[in-house]
DNA sequence: CCGCTTTATAGTCAAGGTGACTCTTAAAGA
DNA sequence: TCTTTAAGAGTCACCTTGACTATAAAGCGG
């Protein structure tokens, strides 16, 4: 509603205040696996335990401005280069328990990053690494929750979506674009059908001109691409097995 | 992060207090239209205006309490059907300006409803309404927007997920099922093709032993059916013309 | 009582998308 | 040079889907 049920003369400081936070899943792939960014906890309660970065949302921002400088603290990356990043709101956590110190409620994001930068801590962020997903142990607060909900919002998306080009630097191969999927997903894609999904689908990716990227690694030299137009796939690129999320 | 960023001796009642509420997008199929359930502001801002329902989460509850909470006042139905209803995140909306009286975040939910039951506003609410969807002004504050979020969610929902029974009392026929569809995406489907997609997919629906129910409609009478186990459409049941959410 | 309308339900048929494969090309490395 | 690796072209059968036709069973207006 928006406090349209608030009695007349409401004092907002009469009220228990409530803290609201960020936090961010920032997921990249990163030699066939996928890696999130953490921060070491330095204090109680669960300190020593990895924690998703984030911080209070300021009085003058939005959650997504909040999450966004926090994203450029966080990884040490440039306000630009930040802003191109693909990030994007998934769920709000409020359980009155979830911080044990006070009422905090949390509006997670999921940001996924191309290129894996590492972080070089700006300012007074705590040092944040880049750690292979699943690696870490049990992360502070409902870290773990919010963490496995980005993995599988971003493997839903993956299906009925070009989000896949998010993970990717700006001109990508159709070889790097299916280690995406099969990143995310945890499964082997067939490469010729998964290449000619990906061309056969408008706007998909758009090929770039000139010859072939002189590769450093194995193989036939590959195309490159860039993303298209597109934001949705019609029809959508399923993951095997008929599984859902 | 839930405030591991804090200062140490950081007092929460130092900062600005955040307000949290909830604001519901409470829908129905009705006569072949989609309904929302709306209440008249009677105060300022937004004076005399139609809103979404909604209210002030409290210190001991979680957003989902809190809406199941003023889902059962708006509606005036039993906390146990309420209970069975589905209820789900949709967004929080955190703009800085959103109310001009203080500072605001909303946690949005989408609540479908089956049957279209007049709501008798219950306690304080405000008289609640049933509204055709689009036959409002504009609505007060950002509910346009959430609104217009819901509707483009719920829509996409329908095709890769078995939510369209929600809409739907515990048995219906395949007709009404079909209308959910119908009604949410605006356009027509085929009717045979629609019989056999759901019919083929496996836990979607499952049939209701007994005769057909003698309706009080007319044309041939139709077999009731019941929701099924699964959740997920594989493969999904795309809207037509390929168009995206 | 007789068609007419409406809705449910059973089929048919062709086009398109997908999964499973094969084969060729072009690089790196031993 | 031979092997390995990955890109990229192409084939074929199956399944799903969209478009349609046909039949059954109710209510309704004369």
């Amino acid at each position: 509603m928006t406090a349209h049920r608030a009695p007349e003369g409401y004092d907002p400081h009469a009220f228990e205040p409530f803290a609201v936070t960020v936090d961010l899943a920032v997921l990249t792939v990163r030699e066939e696996r996928l890696h999130v960014l953490l921060v070491e906890r330095g204090q109680e309660p669960y300190a020593g335990a990895w924690a998703l970065p984030g911080g209070f949302v300021l009085p003058h921002e939005s959650a997504e401005t909040a999450a966004r400088r926090e994203l450029a603290e966080e990884t040490g990356l440039s306000e630009a280069t930040v802003a191109g990043l693909h990030l994007e709101q998934l769920r709000t956590y409020t359980e009155p328990d979830r911080d044990p110190r006070m009422r905090v409620v949390s509006v997670a994001f999921t940001a996924l990053v191309p290129d894996p930068p590492e972080p070089r801590g700006g300012g007074d962020a705590a040092q944040a690494r880049w750690m292979p997903y699943g690696t870490h142990g049990r992360l502070a607060f409902d870290h773990d929750r919010i963490l496995a909900d980005a993995h599988e919002r971003v493997g839903a998306k993956l299906e009925y979506t070009c989000l896949a080009t998010a993970f990717c630097p700006p001109e990508f191969t159709l070889g790097e674009l299916r280690q995406v999927y099969e990143t995310v997903w945890g499964v082997e894609l067939d490469r010729p059908n998964f290449r000619r999904k990906v061309l056969t689908t408008p706007g998909f990716v758009q090929a770039v001109e000139g010859p072939p990227r002189l590769t450093g690694g194995r193989g036939k030299p590959a195309a490159l691409y860039r993303a298209g137009e597109a934001t949705t796939l019609h029809p959508p690129l399923l993951r095997p097995e008929g599984r859902p999320a």
